[in-house]
RNA sequence: UCGGGGAUCGUCUAAUGGCAGGACGCAAGACUCUGACUCUUGCUAUCUAGGUUCGAAUCCUAGUCCCCGAACCA
């Protein structure tokens, strides 16, 4: 189920699973109706629907329908179509709206235990009060209304009895919670508007904080992954299941790291921006990236899921590389797309020596690499079609290509000889030549007269060919980080970003090719069939290029190194220094006489640094088991370390206040360490079980001091045998190994001594 | 400490006191009837400074930088 290499979010699950907090994993993926999903949704899904894949658990397809205003019916179809395309099948398709009834008892509920109140305050108030990040918010005049009048308030406001935003229901929490979110939430409002799913039902709408953690609940949602944006909210989502509850399962929320691309925007607003501006030719424009424009581009569900996996999930702000979806894309195409032959801008080549009435080829649709059946015949006529872009009057050196007097391998055909230029454009550039077939080659063996062939290019035969309109899709951004740098991000738009190219010319067999197939045009790129047909022409949407390395090496030297540069933050230079812990420390001294004592004392006391004496006596609890514990044993110096460095791990973040340890047990322990009866790492792992079981050290199964030196070595001799490759790299100087052979042994002989153990590795190894 | 998060190769991400690993990228080479694919080899990282430890990306301390939060949005 779990693999060896898990993202946090699996770890907690695992461990939910494990400690039996769940018996099954409930996920869901919640987007609001309003809009169109994009390659962010598109890693949520993945990682919501993925989860419940991996664990047998279920994932709902919600839709957080909350607010009237901003929701659309149009969206629910697309969304839906969408998750489906990417190759997931929700458990149920679902509607917050649905709940509204359930969710206003609750709300009754709620006012009855003097939880909730209606408040009077307009908007502009209410952002008053509330305070601000550093000022704490002062309560509302309506804060203490009785139960009874906030009941009927409520099924007033309910019942239609007041206008839009006359009043609203919020939780009773804390103004002056350092949580902006905490500050007595709205959570509800009056909204007199039609409800794409619920009609004139309601007039008053749930908030988002409020319905969210419900919906999960209903729904018994286990693990209700967010973005980071929420963590704050967190506190709110548990605020509202506890007062609501009890729940059974009790849904947590999650936060992993939301997606952002290079060379794309991902916010919904700008999304809108493009379209509306006309920058682009819709929301399915292939340049968007949104699945509609994705799918419309060519990108397969297989592409995107494999990029979801290749990116992971994380809690770290990130800005992934658009070459790994750009990998991902083509590694599919590699796999999956037919290959065929197309000029983008053709010129003409007259073949001299062509068997008359020409030649039919079987051309595999697939390299032998690739190991795919299918063929296709390929007719070659005394005309064919090449790409402008395959000859030069002049080449440069290393061009595998097309040049007077050179010799090249038609692709699936013969080798051909230029001989020379027969007509120019006015401006010079080459419309037609006259090349030589070589007709041994016909078959696919080289040159008997041992020529050097330059290259393979591709061509299409001129009388049997197609003309096709083809659109050249590139990044829709010039810029990395279109965001950045404070202008607006549509300058850094590419107006080259889509070129349309017309003549060109594909291969016959493509003339039965279906909406939404794709090929690649070889050498060219990959391709898809569009669902617009221009009168007597397909249209290809180029999907992508391919990698071209040739190329890239040479853009690599002209390309300015400069979009590194990191910003100054005005923010935060213009923040306050906050508070240190050691301020708090020094505070709660002053404010408390018998924490002031106790540092002056144990300040005091011989192999104790200023810097021990300020830590241990932060609070109450540290600094009484500390010095009960010195009292007990001495050894002041020690103590200090195991309770400032050692301590703090094996509470595994409990608070000492609850861990049950108390001075006798700890000080059983740094004596047993003091007169080594114990070796540090067994003393480790007994604190943390001290801690964990309240056991006494007496009690507990702790390996012994031992592994005398004979019986030692054996053990590292046998460590050192059974990896001798280890061993020879540890010679050769990878010392860093070293600490493995410790380990090692250190499993094997749990008791002994590190350092000696440490030291005779060393000499074993030599 | 206003509160909540975060920092590991150029990029994304592993390593839960014991080998800093993988992928993308890049470089060199091999192969090649696609300058593709594939294969081989190589490249580059623990935010800083102290401390604890035989051993620290991981524990402790002090700092630095980044993100989020004051919609009747979600």
């Amino acid at each position: 189920m779990s693999s060896e290499r898990n993202d946090f979010i699996r770890d907690i699950i695992d461990d939910d699973l494990r400690t039996g907090r769940h018996t099954r994993v409930a996920t869901r993926f919640p987007p609001e109706p309003n809009g169109y999903l994009h390659i962010g949704h598109a890693k949520a899904i993945c990682v919501d629907f993925g989860i419940a894949r991996d664990y047998g658990g279920t994932c709902n397809l919600r839709y957080d329908d909350t607010n009237p205003t901003k929701e659309d019916v149009e969206y629910v179809e697309s969304i839906e179509q969408d998750v489906r395309w990417l190759g997931f099948a929700p458990s149920a398709v679902l509607f917050s709206a649905d709940y509204f009834p359930r969710m206003y008892e609750l709300a009754e509920r709620l006012v009855r235990e003097g939880l909730a109140y209606v408040c009077d305050l307009d908007d502009e108030q209410i952002r008053e009060y509330r305070g601000s990040l550093t000022e704490p918010g002062k309560p509302s005049p309506f804060r203490e209304r009785s139960i009874d009048e906030n009941l009927d308030l409520l099924r007033r406001m309910k019942a239609g009895e007041f206008p839009n935003n006359a009043r609203t229901l919020r939780a009773k929490i804390d103004m002056a919670s350092a949580n902006m979110k905490m500050r007595d939430p709205l959570l509800y409002r009056i909204r007199h508007a039609h409800h794409h799913r619920t009609g004139d039902a309601w007039c008053i709408y749930p908030m988002y904080d409020y319905a969210h953690p419900l919906e999960d609940a209903i729904e018994g949602i286990t693990h209700s992954i967010c973005t980071l944006e929420f963590e704050n909210n967190r506190e709110l989502y548990d605020w509202v299941l506890d007062h609501t509850g009890p729940w059974d399962p009790r849904p947590h929320q999650y936060e992993m790291a939301r997606l952002a691309l290079e060379y794309t925007v991902m916010s919904k607003r700008k999304l809108l921006q493009l379209v509306e501006g006309n920058y682009v030719s819709g929301w399915d424009d292939p340049r968007m990236p949104t699945i509609a424009g994705m799918r419309r581009r060519g990108y397969s569900p297989e592409a995107i899921r494999a990029f979801a996996d290749m990116i992971g999930v994380a809690k770290a702000n990130s800005m992934v590389d658009i070459g790994k979806l750009e990998y991902c894309v083509r590694d599919e195409l590699n796999q999956n797309a037919p290959r065929v032959l197309g000029v983008l801008r053709p010129i003409e080549v007259e073949l001299v020596g062509l068997p008359a009435g020409g030649v039919v080829t079987d051309a595999p649709y697939f390299p032998a690499d690739v190991g795919k059946p299918g063929s296709r015949p390929l007719m070659i006529g005394p005309h064919i079609l090449i790409d402008r872009d395959d000859w030069r009057d002049d080449p440069p050196s290393g061009y595998q290509r097309l040049a007077p007097g050179r010799t090249i391998r038609l692709r699936y055909g013969p080798c051909i000889t230029a001989e020379e230029v027969t007509r120019r454009a006015p401006d010079g550039t080459v419309q037609a030549i006259r090349a030589t077939v070589l007709p041994e080659t016909l078959a696919g063996k080289n040159p008997d007269d041992g020529r050097k062939v330059a290259g393979v290019i591709h061509w299409v035969d001129a009388a049997t060919s197609l003309p096709v309109e083809v659109r050249l899709y590139d990044r829709l951004f010039k810029t990395a980080r279109p965001e950045e740098g404070g202008g607006d991000f549509l300058e850094h738009l590419d107006r080259a970003s889509l070129e349309v190219v017309h003549g060109a010319r594909v291969e016959a067999s493509l003339a039965t090719a279906q909406i939404g197939s794709r090929w690649q045009l070889e050498r060219l790129g990959y391709f898809i069939v569009d669902s617009e047909v221009m009168p007597g022409a397909l249209v290809l949407n180029r999907i992508i290029t391919l990698r071209d390395t040739h190329s890239a090496a040479a853009a690599v030297t002209a390309k300015p190194a400069s979009d590194a540069a990191k910003k100054p933050n005005a923010k935060a230079a213009s923040r306050p220094k906050s508070k240190s812990p050691a301020e708090y420390r020094a505070e709660a001294r002053a404010r408390d006489p018998m924490l002031a004592a106790a540092h002056a004392r144990i300040a005091a006391l011989g192999g104790v640094t200023a810097d021990w004496a300020d830590l241990l006596t932060g609070d109450r609890d540290t600094a009484a088991l500390y010095e009960t514990t010195v009292g007990k044993v001495g050894h002041a110096d020690l103590t200090a370390k195991w309770m400032i460095n050692e301590l703090p791990r094996a509470l595994a973040g409990k608070e000492l206040a609850d861990a049950g340890l108390d001075a006798i047990r700890f000080a059983e322990l740094v004596k047993a360490v003091a007169e080594q009866r114990l070796a540090a790492p067994a003393a480790k792992a007994a604190l943390a079980e001290m801690i964990a079981t309240g056991k006494a050290l007496g009690d507990l199964a702790v390996a012994d001091v031992g592994g005398g030196a004979v019986d030692l070595d054996s053990k590292i001799q046998a460590v050192i045998a059974a990896n001798p490759d280890k061993a020879a790299q540890y010679k050769a100087g990878k010392t860093g190994l070293l600490g493995f052979f410790v380990g090692q042994v250190m499993k094997t002989v749990p008791g002994a001594n590190p350092s000696e153990v440490n030291e005779a590795v060393r000499s074993r190894l030599g």
